[in-house]
DNA sequence: TCCTAACTTGGACTTTGTCCAAGTCAATAC
DNA sequence: GTATTGACTTGGACAAAGTCCAAGTTAGGA
């Protein structure tokens, strides 16, 4: 996480509490939380921080490709600190509790060129739907 | 599409014409359309219908499977009525363009049961992502 | 230690979606 | 055909998620 500071700054942002707050709050493994949870424990270490930064420091990190965005269902984007090794998600249809998960092969090689309409396309997101062992009937 | 509206009939459905009128505008291939795009359109049918029947018969049709409810953007959800034959969506990230794709393989045999935390996982959606002919520089 | 462009703030606003009480109507029965 | 009734629709209020902006604050270089 210090890395990540460290490269930010080495690209010319200005290291700020707030920045750092969210940058800590994004640390770890399976972490995908929700602007508003993001907020909420960001709020826990530096009760003055608004809103409208922690949107503008996510939007910032996923520009510059540290995190991911992910929209698994529909509702509240959710933030993937977990950038830097490719993977897929598994989501829980029950309780809606995220995993990420590395399949075998590239996802990308199954779609066929008769397949890609004239696109050029560069990324393919897998998301896996099931029950997690807590929600299974 | 009247096969549909048949269909819905035998299962109990009562056929109102502002359901019939956002089925008609569900009919189609590579159809994406936001609950908002539906509303404009079916109101271009049925000036008087109201925002709540295009939401509620869209989740109808949704639990019904008779329509697919897909989550591309992180902004508003899309129903693609496409949902009788499998298949993946492969999406512009330029002007955010929607196909149906049909990639060969089952995308849920690559995940190994080592990487299914113990989930009972049922499907894999998988969301293809690149420039289309338009949007290429 | 000063300066200034970059950052943050709070609040207003927009978009997307849900909920509800009251009114309307499709389909069945007669 | 007409009556009946429970299912459906409506508009408006509300909620959740996200964007925008003018004014105030501050990190980091000079």
């Amino acid at each position: 996480m210090n890395d990540l500071l460290e490269r930010l700054r080495e690209r010319g942002w200005r290291l700020t509490s707030q920045r750092r707050v969210v940058a800590e709050v994004l640390d770890g493994e399976h972490v995908h939380l929700t602007a508003d949870e993001v907020h909420a424990r960001a709020t826990a270490r530096l009760p003055e921080i608004s809103r409208a930064t922690v949107y503008n420091t996510l939007g910032e990190l996923v520009a510059l490709g540290e995190v991911l965005e992910v929209a698994t269902d529909g509702r509240a984007r959710r933030y993937d600190p977990n950038a830097h090794r490719a993977h897929q998600h598994l989501v829980c249809s029950g309780c809606g509790a995220i995993r990420d998960v590395h399949p075998h092969g590239d996802p990308l090689a199954a779609l066929p060129a008769a397949e890609r309409f004239g696109f050029t396309v560069t990324a393919a997101e897998v998301t896996y739907r099931g029950l997690c062992p807590d929600c299974r009937p």
